[in-house]
This record gives structure tokens, sequence and C-alpha cells, in this order.
DNA sequence: ACTGTAGGCCAACAGGTGTTGACATCGCCA
DNA sequence: TGGCGATGTCAACACCTGTTGGCCTACAGT
């Protein structure tokens, strides 16, 4: 059966994000990405290009950070949790960047691009001496990222059997004092 | 010049985990190591077997976690934070696991085992009710490692422009937290 | 019905990988 | 001195990777 072009490369970006999120840039082969899209592995590159620009289109990220700032003060901590939570499970973009920007320095950038853009000022926002609030902003990304890291890509059994309330309660209190205390 | 059979193991292996740690499993490869150690890569397969097997060899870590019990109570925190700052900067065992484990799920298993064996007794010993103990030495690792991660993995500058004293003064009170309230 | 073109497939290339076996050479011991 | 095992080198293997170019084939416009 005949596909628009549209479509094929739709289904190759679908395979591709699958593939590099559960095994990291390396192991997901152009290969297996297009044995997954049911698709002949130059057609991805008649598509993409090349593996890099590949990974390019698949590794778009946006945090999607709600406006802290229209939030009562004292709830931005459990906020922010909660918030990373939810795109974390919504969104395989989070676990792309993670599994390949840990030995990719070129996505290691783009992360630190994505944190200096987004929660960059959402820290300078909400703490009042903007001097202190890149740390304060690299403070809270380390709890989310660590989260991220047990519960997501290493699993740690305690970390996968919170219920996503439980994190709220315990990481809400730690971001709230990292970003405004 | 020749040299003894352990001399240059000890070289290989020294080699081996720097590029580990450099680079990741996939990325380091043999040629590479045994150019390091200005060796052919023959040598490595004889000595090793194999480069699964020396990985293994060189992935050996020991978190050396000290007595916390031992501790007047309410430090605990801080000298958790400050004890992983120097295993971090002083054993490269860490960050090998820590590139690797995230794509290799072989040795991501090996993490939550040394998680499992090393702090979860720790935070037993310090929790009252061992039914939370789990949990809570989870959040600790989220913690420990999500700083781990962001300042010596992707490098975010505002973390890597922390010094140790911020680290411990900020990372203190959350690990307090988390391991005893 | 004919044809041009867009969508798709196949086979191959060049380079890199882990791994192996045959060969050389040094230094010790009889 | 002669020989032998340990130490090291070389070339090749089989496989896998990203990437390329040529070849089909179905369909839309005339």
């Amino acid at each position: 059966m005949r596909r628009s072009s549209e479509d094929t490369k739709a289904v190759i970006l679908t395979a591709a994000r699958e593939r590099f999120a559960a095994d990291g840039y390396e192991k997901a082969t152009i290969r297996a990405i297009a044995a997954d899209a049911e698709i002949d592995p130059s057609m991805v590159m008649r598509y993409f290009g090349s593996k890099d620009k590949l990974f390019a289109a698949a590794a778009e990220v946006d945090l999607r950070l709600p406006d802290l700032t229209a939030l009562p003060r004292e709830t931005v901590g459990a906020a922010l949790a909660a918030h990373f939570l939810d795109r974390w499970e919504e969104d395989e973009g989070m676990m792309i960047l993670l599994r390949t920007g840990v030995t990719n320095e070129a996505v290691a950038g783009r992360m630190r691009g994505i944190f200096a853009a987004q929660l960059g000022p959402a820290a300078a926002a909400l703490c009042g001496d903007p001097a202190q609030a890149p740390a304060r902003a690299g403070l809270a990304a380390s709890q989310v990222l660590g989260m991220a890291l047990c519960r997501y890509v290493l699993r740690l059994p305690p970390v996968v059997a919170l219920s996503r309330e439980e994190i709220v309660h315990w990481l809400g209190p730690t971001l709230q004092r990292y970003l405004t205390e």
C-alpha cells in the first residue's frame, strides 16, 4: 500500500523517538528504527538526511513550564514536582535527552540550553536576589533530574514504588526551599 | 622494554577506567583503550578475555559510606553530602557506572545492587520505621545522583560554579529530611 | 492509454568493531 | 649455549554501521 510522504515521515519519527528513548543514540540503529517503521533504511536517509538530523528532529523538547508566578507562592515547589512527573510520563523527549546527553557532548549542550532558557527565567522570577537565581535553578534541576534518573531510567525499585502523591509530598518542600527560601 | 604481566594488566585497567568514564561503554573502543595504554588491542583480550569482562573489572565500585549512626544525628545529611562529593571527585567508578548504566540494563542492575546493599542499610539504621527506609534511601539517592549528574556529567554552569561548601549547605538539609524526618 | 514522477526497495560500499590465531622476540633456567 | 615459556606484534576474520545509487512500481494528469 502506498502512503503519502508526510505520513511515512511521521511514522519514521515516531519509531525513532521510541528507539532513541529506549536505547540511546548509539544502540538505536537506523536499521532498527526502519524495521520498527516497517520501511527500508534508505527511506530514513531520504527523509531526514542523516542519523544526526533524525535525532535532532526526534529530540525536540519543550518543558512547558506553567507560569509559576501566577500560583500562590507557597505552592510552587509542589506544583513544579507534579508538573515534571507529568512531563516525564507523557513525553519521551525527556528520556531521549537524558539517555543520550550523558555520553554525547552536543546533546549535553542542548540540555544546558533548555535549562538556561526555560528553568532559569522561572527561578529568576521567583527568587528575590537575581544573583542567586541561577544557582537555585541548578539545585532544583538536580533534584528533578535525579528523581527522573532513579525512577524512569535506573528504575530503583523503592523509587518506582513511590506514588505520584508521595513524590510530590517529598520533593515539593525541597524544590520550594531551593527556589524561594 | 619488557613489562611484567601484572604491570601491563594494571596499565590497561587504568586506561580502560579513564576511557569508560569519559566516553561510556559503546564509544570507549578496545582499540582506543589499547592505544592509550600503548599496547596492542589483542593484549586486552589476552588479559581480560572480552570487552564485557574488562568493563566488569573497571567498574568495581565501593561507596565507602561512613557509619552514619556514629555521627550526631542532626549532622548526617551534611556528612552524606560531603562524602559523596569526595567520592565523585576521587573515584572514576561512579562516573563509569552513571555514564553506562543509563543505556545498559545490566549496568543499571548493578547500580540497583550497589544502592540496595550500601545505601539501603544505612537508611534503615537511621530511620525509625523499617517500612519507610527503602523509600527514604531512594529519595536520598535521587538527590545525590541528580547533583552528580548536573555537576559532573551534564556540567550545568551554575551547578559547576557552586562551591563544595555551598552544595553541602543546600543538600545537607534535604538529605537530613529524607533520611530522618 | 501513456507517461512522468513520487514513493519504495535492493544491493553494495567504505569504514569501524570485537575477536582470533599465527608469528616474532625477549629473558630466564638447565 | 640451547631451549622454552612468557610477553608482545601483525594481519585477518566476520559482523555491523551509516550511507549511496540504481532500479522497480503504482498512481495522477493529460
